[in-house]
DNA sequence: GTTGACTTTGACGTTACGTCAAGGTGTATA
DNA sequence: TATACACCTTGACGTAACGTCAAAGTCAAC
C-alpha cells in the first residue's frame, strides 16, 4: 500500500518532479521515508493528493488549493465562486482574442469582403479593433480615455444602415476630395463641398459638432503622417494638406 | 518627436519597466540615447511599439512577436492560424474548467435545498465528477486514458450554457411526460410535445437527428431495465413505456 | 559484482515583467 | 545658488509550477 514518488507520480499521472515539489510547498507530504531516505506514500496521501488534482483540474492554484484542504467545507463555496468568475472572465477574454484572431486572418487571407450582414459585423468591430489596436494608445494619450470610449460605443451601436451610410459619406470624401483638388482652390465650392461631407461624415462619431475641434483635426491630418499617408495615399499627394486648409476656411480658423 | 521611456510608457499605456525589457530582450530598441544615456524613441519606434501592442493584445509570446515583425508578411499568416488553434484548445479546456466548477458548485449548494428530482441529477452528475477526479487517475492506469476519456468527451465538451440548457430541456420532458400520462395517449398533443423534447434533447449529444435511432432509442427505454428505472423513478411506473410510445409515433415508427 | 532503474538534494531555466535599491540627471523654485 | 523633486540608469531578486540536468546514493536482478 506503500508507493514511491515516481509509482504514485504514475498512478495519478503527474511527475514525480510535481511530487517533490509539493512536498517542498508543504502541500502534499509523504506519509514517512524509507530507511535510504526514499519518500513513501499511503492510502491517505493518495486521496490528499486526488482532491488535490481535482482542485488543480478546475485551474484553482496551489496556495488556495492548500487553503481549501485546510479549512474544509468552510469557506470552499466561496473560493469556488470566486474562481468560476475568475474563469468566465477569461474565456469571455479569450472569446475576443479569437474574434480577433479570426478578423486578422480573415483580413490576411482577402477573405474580409462586405457582402453581407454577418460580414459586416466582422468589418465594424475591424474598425474598432484597428481603433483600438494601432491608435488607440496614442489616442487615450493625447485626447484621454472618455473620447475613445465614446468613438467606439458609437460604432458599436450603429446599425447597418447607419454603417453603411458612413461608410459612403466616407468614399464621397476621398471623391470629392480629389476632384477638389483639381481646382487647386480650397475656399472655392468644391473644396468647401468637402470640408462639408467631412463634417457629415465625423458627425456620425462625434456626440456633437464642434468647429474648434474640426480644425484641430483637419490639423492633425498634416501633423501625424499616419493621417497624411492614409489621405495622401487613398487620394494623391498633398490631399491631407488640402482638406486641412479647405477645413480651416469652413470652420473659419484659418486666422 | 522624441519620446523618454516613462513619455512612451505613458503613451502607450505601458510600464517603462516592460520598455526595458522590450530593449533587453531585442524586441524594441530605442532610436538612440542622450547624452547622460536616456533611451529615447523616435516616430518609428512608436509605431514598432503598437505592432507590438497589436500582437500582444492577440495573446501572441514576444519571442513569436519578434519573429512575426522580423519576416512581415511571410509566415504571419501561418503564425497567427496557428495561434488561434492554440487559443481554441484554451477555450475548449476553459470550458471543460467552467462546467465542472458548476457542477461542483451546484452540488455543494444544493445539497440542502435541491427537490429530489434534482438531487437525482445532483447525484448524477457527483457521480461523473467523483469518476473522474477521484478515481479517474486510477482507472486511466487501469484501462487506459481512451476509455475514460470517450466515456466524458461529450459531457466535457458542453458549454455550461449548453449544459444549463440541456438540463432545462431534461426537466421538461420529465414534467411534460408527467402531464402527458394523465392524458393517457401517447399520440395526442401533450404526447407528442413530449417526443419532441425529448427529440431537442437529444439533439445536444447527436450530432444528427435521425428518427430510426430515436425511435431505436424509446424502445431501449424500455428494453433496458436502467432506463425504464430511470424514467419510471422520475416520473411514474409506466413513464418508459409511455415515452416510448410517443416517440414511436411521432417518428412515425409505430409500423 | 555489475548493470540499470530507481532515489535523493541542489540548482538553474522558464515568461513577462513588478518591485525595490543605489546612484546619476534635469529643472523649477526659494 | 542650493535644494527639492521628478525623472533616468543598471542591477538584482521575486513571481508559478514545475522541467531539466547533475552528482551521488540505493535497490533488485542477473
Amino acid at each position: 500500500m506503500d508507493y514511491t514518488v515516481r509509482q504514485l507520480a504514475k498512478l495519478a499521472g503527474v511527475s514525480a518532479r510535481t511530487l517533490r515539489y509539493y512536498d517542498e510547498i508543504d502541500l502534499l507530504k509523504p506519509a514517512g521515508t524509507s530507511p535510504a531516505g526514499y519518500r513513501l506514500y499511503g492510502r491517505v496521501e493518495v486521496e490528499r493528493l486526488q482532491q488535490i488534482l481535482f482542485y488543480r483540474e478546475l485551474g484553482v492554484d496551489l496556495k488556495k488549493i492548500k487553503q481549501i484542504l485546510a479549512a474544509p467545507s468552510f469557506n470552499e463555496l466561496e473560493a469556488l465562486k470566486e474562481h468560476r468568475a475568475k474563469l468566465l472572465a477569461r474565456r469571455e477574454q479569450l472569446d475576443h482574442l479569437i474574434a480577433n484572431v479570426e478578423k486578422t486572418i480573415a483580413v490576411k487571407e482577402g477573405r474580409a469582403t462586405m457582402t453581407d450582414k454577418e460580414k459586416f459585423e466582422g468589418f465594424k468591430r475591424k474598425m474598432i479593433e484597428e481603433n483600438e489596436a494601432k491608435y488607440g494608445a496614442e489616442a487615450r494619450a493625447k485626447y484621454g480615455d472618455e473620447a475613445v470610449d465614446r468613438s467606439n460605443a458609437l460604432l458599436k451601436n450603429m446599425t447597418p444602415e447607419q454603417y453603411e451610410k458612413m461608410q459612403e459619406l466616407g468614399a464621397a470624401v476621398l471623391a470629392t476630395l480629389k476632384a477638389a483638388m483639381a481646382t487647386k482652390d480650397p475656399a472655392g465650392e468644391l473644396g468647401q463641398k468637402v470640408a462639408d461631407l467631412h463634417r457629415q461624415w465625423l458627425s456620425f462619431t462625434w456626440d456633437h459638432y464642434d468647429k474648434e475641434a474640426h480644425a484641430g483635426l483637419a490639423r492633425m491630418y498634416v501633423d501625424d503622417p499616419r493621417f497624411t499617408a492614409y489621405y495622401d495615399g487613398q487620394v494623391q499627394p498633398g490631399a491631407a494638406e488640402f482638406l486641412r486648409d479647405a477645413v480651416l476656411i469652413y470652420t473659419g480658423m484659418n486666422k
